[in-house]
DNA sequence: GCATTAACCACAG
DNA sequence: CTGTGGTTAATGC
């Protein structure tokens, strides 16, 4: 762990950017990088939390123990905050974070972090913004997650991954078949059926992790229909 | 009733 | 960890 100045980082958010000199040497102040290896806890659930956490690099999972099983709430690439439901609405971490991949974050003190959204309202406007797409991607993915079925539950995420996290129709999956499970709610064999019934019809190929999407029109068409 | 969906279990690479 | 087959319960026509 080191100690970071927040001036001279090359990977600020959209907030930061509306912080002025003397604010962002506060933030670098109180700002402690760390790099966490796959699979590295980065925050539990039910362990307190005075840190609100900004992604520097890398992809973290937030998992939730619920009354049954475990249940993975949204994947995060960075740059993004993490945290903020969780550390601004209570000492109490309700979910956890887990590195998906080698990742590099900013543990910011929640008192600092709380004095920068008082004084600088550009600041607080950007984590507004944030905070509300994230609700209204919530909002959808949870109508999805218990209206449709499986197939398009599985092919909405896959498109997920390919447009909004790799960018690409070709990509390695983050997550094990039990994770993905865990991330549409349903069993790990079913899972592993849908994607080789998918790749059957030529929709998509799999070879292990490595995913690549044929034909978008159609999983679209799943997705939509369920 | 009969078909479909998807979970659970067991077992094998 | 993953894939497959059998079984089973719920739901829909």
């Amino acid at each position: 762990m080191k100690s970071v100045s927040c001036s001279a980082c090359l990977l600020k958010s959209k907030a930061a950017k509306s912080l002025d000199p003397s604010e962002l040497s506060i933030l670098g102040n109180s700002c402690v990088e760390a790099t966490f290896k796959k699979g590295e806890i980065i925050f539990k659930q039910n362990a307190l939390s005075s840190n609100i956490i900004y992604l520097q690099t890398g992809m973290v999972k937030l998992i939730i123990q619920g009354p049954q099983r475990s249940q993975i709430l949204r994947l995060k690439k960075a740059p993004d905050y993490l945290g903020l439901p969780t550390t601004m609405g209570n000492k109490i971490n309700h979910y956890s974070a887990v590195a998906l991949e080698e990742t590099t974050a900013c543990f910011i003190d929640i008192g600092v972090f709380r004095e920068l959204l008082r004084i600088n309202s550009d600041f607080s406007y950007e984590i507004i913004v944030e905070l509300c797409k994230n609700e209204l991607d919530q909002f959808n993915r949870t109508v999805k997650l218990v209206q449709n079925q499986i197939y398009g539950r599985l092919a909405a995420h896959l498109l997920y991954l390919s447009n909004k996290i790799y960018h690409s129709n070709e990509f390695n999956l983050p997550l094990k078949r039990n994770e993905i499970a865990d991330l549409v709610y349903t069993s790990r064999e079913t899972v592993s059926r849908i994607l080789n019934d998918l790749a059957r019809e030529d929709i998509i190929h799999i070879d292990g992790k490595k995913v690549r999407i044929l034909n978008i029109p159609i999983l679209e068409k799943i997705s939509i229909k369920g």
